[in-house]
DNA sequence: CCATTTGGTTATCAAATGATAAGTAATGGG
DNA sequence: CCCATTACTTATCATTTGATAACCAAATGG
């Protein structure tokens, strides 16, 4: 199989993921927040503490849009914003607990659905599957 | 490693997935069409001929959504729609020459990326990088 | 100590997207 | 032949998201 072949297949995996990814995460995120909170709430979760600058970046959001988002997120007390002591014009977000629970309940249920799907696999598969995560992992995504 | 451990490296991997086909798609689409309407036109260059229950269905989109939509691209003459003989309430949807076209170019550039991205990788990794997608692909993504 | 950069906010606007209701026309099953 | 269903359309509305300008305050670097 040459590299254009290889391509192929590539594309073809990133569309069966996202649309494992769509099945394993639908009906999740709660009704009150947007899509687009939700998704800040998950990197949130994962990279706590952050700041506002970081999320932007990361989730290619403008600081203003993410300024506003925040801002909504904090007002529903999802997450919580804290001063840091050597910079004073930086802040740090975490969740709140009340945001620490609703994703801990989210990740629990996606969790759920994961381990619901590879029920079937045997050990054996189940260390294939690591090291090709691994594999993808170390020579394609890590690219330079 | 556990499969609770797993599902860990699997949102790891997730999100570094998303992060590289951000990387490799990004300023791709042309600015006279919208983000959804670009992700149409790559289902129907990947699927064609498709219909537009196909569409609203694979990209979870509503059925009058999807029509609106589909409109303005047929609008811009980057698809045309065709009637199904055997049942005219049908219409198959293709990809007009000048989609075409801008599809290709988009994905000849993708690939140019994505091949400038492996092109550090032995003959050999490349094969374990495909074995990698075979074994996520049925071992995971095809569960059922 | 002044100019520039960094980190963040507020306000405002336009565009994209999602949701719903209501309708047409064709099909298909009793 | 009629009723329910399928496939799709049109219209409309609310919400979400993206983009821009203008701003403040703290830090940083000559």
């Amino acid at each position: 199989m040459d590299r254009a072949a290889l391509f192929q297949k590539f594309v073809t995996f990133t569309t069966a993921l996202h649309e494992v990814t769509h099945e394993l995460t639908k009906d999740i995120k709660p009704d009150d927040i947007t899509p687009v909170q939700y998704s800040i709430l998950e990197y949130i979760a994962v990279s706590q503490p952050v700041t506002l600058s970081q999320i932007s970046d990361c989730m290619h959001i403008s600081m203003p849009n993410t300024s506003r988002e925040l801002k909504k997120l904090t007002e529903k007390n999802l997450c919580e914003k804290f001063d840091v002591a050597e910079d004073r014009r930086k802040q740090l977000i975490r969740l709140s607990e009340a945001g620490q629970t609703m994703m801990d309940v989210a990740f629990q249920r996606i969790g759920g659905r994961f381990l619901e799907r590879i029920k079937h696999v045997s050990a054996e598969e189940l260390e294939d599957i690591e090291r090709a995560l691994d594999v993808l992992q170390t020579k394609v995504f890590q690219g330079e």
